[in-house]
Parts: structure tokens; C-alpha cells; sequence
DNA sequence: TAGATTGTTAATCGATTAACAATC
DNA sequence: TAGATTGTTAATCGATTAACAATC
């Protein structure tokens, strides 16, 4: 089976989209009713220019002078990202990182909905975390087809990362979000995406010696 | 207080790194003496030439026709990392995300030392998460600068997340990792990196549309 | 009106990819 | 030796930044 990269154009604005999210929410609390690009670039250490490039891939028109309107604004980037759909999710393998993500609330708020939690584990089944079940892995893909679970959390160890992978194609799952260290070899109708905490762990130390490199 | 952007040349190539050396790593256990960048490449759905390219930067010279010799391509990474130093850490907000990225063995193993959490709810204080107290946040400044601690965890609410960086900060911390929502504003000698998990949902979710686009 | 802020078009910058001579 | 793989130099691609006319 081959892996095929799924390429998403405007990655980087798209990623910077959620941090824009709370700016506007927290401008539209204080009863504002429009936003300029410059105020959001100021409260980011962000560009002004690259803050309207950004807003623009969501298709939201800004008036002259005034800025964005507020509330058209959070609702297009939530549209934009999906965010205003409900999209139900199962988390595989309950240990530390998945207990956490299941119960991860910005999640919750932007319509991904934990229904249950997998796990190998015997002593955990049974068991509700965060308000859901945790079910053994056997059940895994009949879960994900009977319920039209669309989204997985993957959590577990890295060496069994495939096998639960190949169990969510089993139940047609549409995407993956992959928090183990392993590639995983998927359909190209299912999308992919890797959270790699050691490439974050990597950059910090990097910058680490740079810093201590320029005091000394 | 100014945020200075610390700006780190070649950002995507040392987030890649440390996906090349768990494959190194592997080729090593295997008992192999090289490894070539096209092997490398292959088992991670990359080009050779930007393996190459990528492993260039951490000094490593490979050998035409054999590839890169294993040990030495492993220490080199780990070298240029800094991976092969031990940094004490502490994590700062002993939740659900905290207790996981205490116990998180990829970091452990990587010179990440976690020696304290540190917590503002006194039900928590006391308690031994991963082998390491919980202690209160008053004592966090103090622990810091007593302990050497070089690197700070941080996964604080997020509207506490400031104030816990002051205190960090007042302690000399070296690096945080911003595990939170929020900008942090500290000193130009600290290192702040982010690590945003609602932007990786953000490009699943623009992905998870993407895909739904072309089946339809 | 005057001027702050937008959206667009062009320039710059950096990362990825291509081409290829060098070489073990 | 023949050829797979390297490192280097050049070309391409995409993202960021700059410049500026349009406009509320």
C-alpha cells in the first residue's frame, strides 16, 4: 500500500490561524466590533502584512481605516478550518499523552468530540477517563464504522503504531492524527498527519546552543 | 519587556533529524556499519537529496557508493542536538499534559531531565509523578536558580502562563517550551519556543476537507 | 477631508529539488 | 573496472516581505 503525501497549500498560514482565533474571540468579548490586522500582528510579534495575507485564504473582506469585522471574522476562520462542525473522534491507547489529549478542552470547543478511548491494557477497560470509555482494541474497528468515528488520536507506543492504524483503515476511518514516532503506511483516501514532539524538542535544543553560543 | 525572536537557519531541516536517527538508530541495533541517504529516504517517503542535504548541516561526511558510516552518523545528530548533554528541566503545571510530558521516555532519553513539577493546586503538592515531586509554584524561582534547572515545561493554564514565566524568568531559567496558548513576553536571553498543538489541528482539519473535496 | 488600513502586485528570501562531476 | 552514492553548484518553488494605489 502506498503513502501518498497529501500537500497542503498555505500550510504555515493555516497553522497560524488558531492563534488569530483568540485574539479576535478575546476582541469580540470586549464588545469590539472590528479588528485591524495591524492590533492582531502587535499582540503576536507577527508582520502586519503576513497577518492579511492570512485572513485573506479565509476569504474575509476587511474595510479601510477600520479593520476586520469581529464577529464575520471568527466565523470565517472557524469555517474555514472546519471548526464549526462536530467531527467525532476516538483516542487509541490511553496512557499519559492520550488521558491528556482526551481531555484536551480547545479541542472540544473547535468540534472534535473524544467518544471513546482504546487501549491493550486489560486493567483499563472499563474504565471512563474524561468522561469516556476506555475499550479494548479488539472492538477498535467495528467502534469506528459502526459510530462513523471520522478522526483518531493515535497515542500508542510506537511499535504497535501500524497495527492500530491498519485496524482504523479496517473501520474506514478519514484521518489519523499520528502523535507516534512511527511512519505509518496508510490508503491514500485516508489523510495523515504527524505530531512529532521530539521535532519540537530538536529546534528548542538547537536554539539552546545558539543562545549560550552568542552569550559567551 | 521586548520578545526577540530567536530565529533558527535551517528550522525544517533539524525538525527532521531526529525522524532520520530513529531509523539510524535501527540500522544500528541491526548490526549494520552503513547506511546510505536513499535508504534513509525511502523509509520515510522523502527525497534523497534532501536527506543529504539535511544530514550536511550536522557535519557528517558519507563515503560514495556505502552511504554514512551508522555510529558515527548517530553521535553526530546526538552531537549536534545537544542531545548527548544532560539539561535539567522542570515541568511547570502538573495537569494531564504535564504528567505526560514528565514521563515522555523519547525525552529522557534525549538529555531531557525532569527533576520537579510544579503546581499551584495544594491538593497535588506532595505527591511523586514519574519519580519527581510536585512542589508549590512559590518555590519555583528558588528551585530554578538553586537547582541549575535549564529548561522549563510549561503547561499552565493559559491565562497563569505569564506569571509562571516571570517566576522562571526571575530564576534565570535558560529555555521555556510553551506548551500553552498564550505569547509569553520575556527577556531577550531566554529561549521561548512554542509548541501549538491547535495549529496541528488546524492543518488536519484543513486536510480532513481537502480529501472530502476530491472523493466527492 | 486626511490618514490609517486594506488588498494587490512585485521583490526578496529561504527551502526544496535538479543536475552532475567526483569518488570509493 | 562499473556504477551507486556522495557533495556541490544551479534552478525552481513557495513563503515572506515590501511597495503602493484604492478606499472608507
Amino acid at each position: 500500500m502506498i503513502m501518498t503525501r497529501v500537500k497542503v497549500s498555505f500550510a504555515p498560514s493555516i497553522r497560524r490561524l488558531p492563534s488569530y482565533l483568540i485574539i479576535i474571540r478575546q476582541a469580540l468579548q470586549n464588545g469590539e466590533s472590528y479588528i485591524s490586522g495591524t492590533v492582531i500582528a502587535q499582540e503576536l510579534n507577527l508582520e502586519p502584512i503576513q497577518v492579511r495575507k492570512d485572513l485573506a485564504i479565509t476569504g474575509i473582506i476587511g474595510k479601510p481605516k477600520k479593520g476586520y469585522p469581529v464577529a464575520a471574522l471568527v466565523a470565517a476562520i472557524e469555517h474555514f478550518l472546519g471548526w464549526d462542525k462536530v467531527h467525532k473522534a476516538v483516542v487509541v491507547g490511553a496512557g499519559n499523552l492520550g488521558f491528556a489529549l482526551a481531555g484536551y478542552r480547545e479541542f472540544k470547543l473547535h468540534g472534535l468530540e473524544v467518544i471513546a478511548t482504546f487501549d491493550i491494557d486489560r486493567d483499563k477497560l472499563g474504565a471512563i477517563v474524561h468522561g469516556v470509555p476506555v475499550l479494548p482494541l479488539e472492538d477498535l474497528s467495528a467502534f469506528v464504522r459502526d459510530n462513523g468515528v471520522e478522526v483518531a488520536i493515535l497515542t500508542v507506543p510506537g511499535p504497535v503504531a501500524q497495527d492500530a492504524a491498519d485496524r482504523l483503515v479496517e473501520g474506514d476511518i478519514k484521518a489519523i492524527w499520528n502523535f507516534t514516532d512511527h511512519k505509518l503506511d496508510t490508503p491514500s483516501g485516508v489523510v495523515v498527519h504527524r505530531e512529532d514532539l521530539s521535532s519540537g524538542y530538536a529546534l528548542l535544543s538547537v536554539m539552546i546552543r545558539n543562545q549560550r553560543g552568542r552569550e559567551a
